[in-house]
DNA sequence: TAGTGCTGGTCTCTTTTTGAGACCATCACT
DNA sequence: AGTGATGGTCTCAAAAAGAGACCAGCACTA
């Protein structure tokens, strides 16, 4: 991984931009948005904030996430430290995946996010629309 | 594209904790969040929240972007309302891109999950560091 | 006792997405 | 006449994702 993400004009600009003061030496803000930004993470993240889920269960609620796809996201985000995972000594043994508190501090900007798109998934529908309209 | 994108416990659930009341016919959340968490997007609108960019200086601003993604991501981002794209009679002609009213409100929420992630990085690095060690 | 199902995965193969880099036309400047 | 800057597109290789077979262990059933 390289470090070097912005150089530093972007470096001061987007710090300015974002930040309004605080530290911003190395960029590590990218490398974490693309860990929760992947095409699944957040959609499980949401599941998992509601309550603890089993693996098959999240398989069942994300019905069009293929198997290879949950586990290896599910990795990443207990990875990142987002995810708990548990196996239960039952037979077979089960695997519970929950957020630890990481995941739930984080859950709390992302869920402005998801209400934001839920109050305006119809202006950006229509956007789309209007383009697709013009582009012919 | 399905719209069947959760079964009907999942939508109840995930209704349940995520929006406290709001309607939840079909599921455009999850169509609008993918739209802004591709690798680039949330980056350039970033960028874009600052000031508007011309198509070579967000190349420059964002050094490790190709140009076939820059492109790439900008039209969609332009296609879903959040950027607009000007071009000037200049000679070679130049191109501007900038955030609409969309996109700047859409950068309200995403800006707290920046901060988050800005306040949150070492934890995540720790957890990165702790589950790679326990993984040998 | 042999068959079936459920558990949470992994492995392989194919398709899609991305990255790297060449190429393009136009005009300004040297 | 050559060089550089503009904002792209095109092609080809590499990486990522999707589809589906397979697996071990145990419970239940016929």
């Amino acid at each position: 991984m390289d470090s070097k993400i912005f150089n530093l004009k972007a470096k001061l600009e987007v710090y300015k931009a974002m930040t309004n003061g605080a530290n911003f030496a190395d960029c590590p803000v990218r490398d974490v948005i693309q860990g929760i930004s992947g095409k699944w993470s957040s959609l499980l993240v949401m599941a998992l904030a509601e309550k603890p889920y089993r693996f098959g269960e999240l398989r069942r609620l994300v019905p069009d996430i293929s198997q290879r796809m949950l586990t290896q996201t599910l990795h990443e985000l207990q990875r990142d430290g987002y995810v708990h995972r548990e196996v239960f000594p039952t037979k077979p043994p089960s695997v519970e995946y929950s957020l630890t508190d990481l995941g739930r501090s984080m859950f709390l900007p992302l869920q402005q996010l998801i209400q934001w798109a839920e109050l305006n998934h119809d202006a950006v529908r229509d956007a789309r629309a209007a383009f697709d309209a013009n582009q012919g």
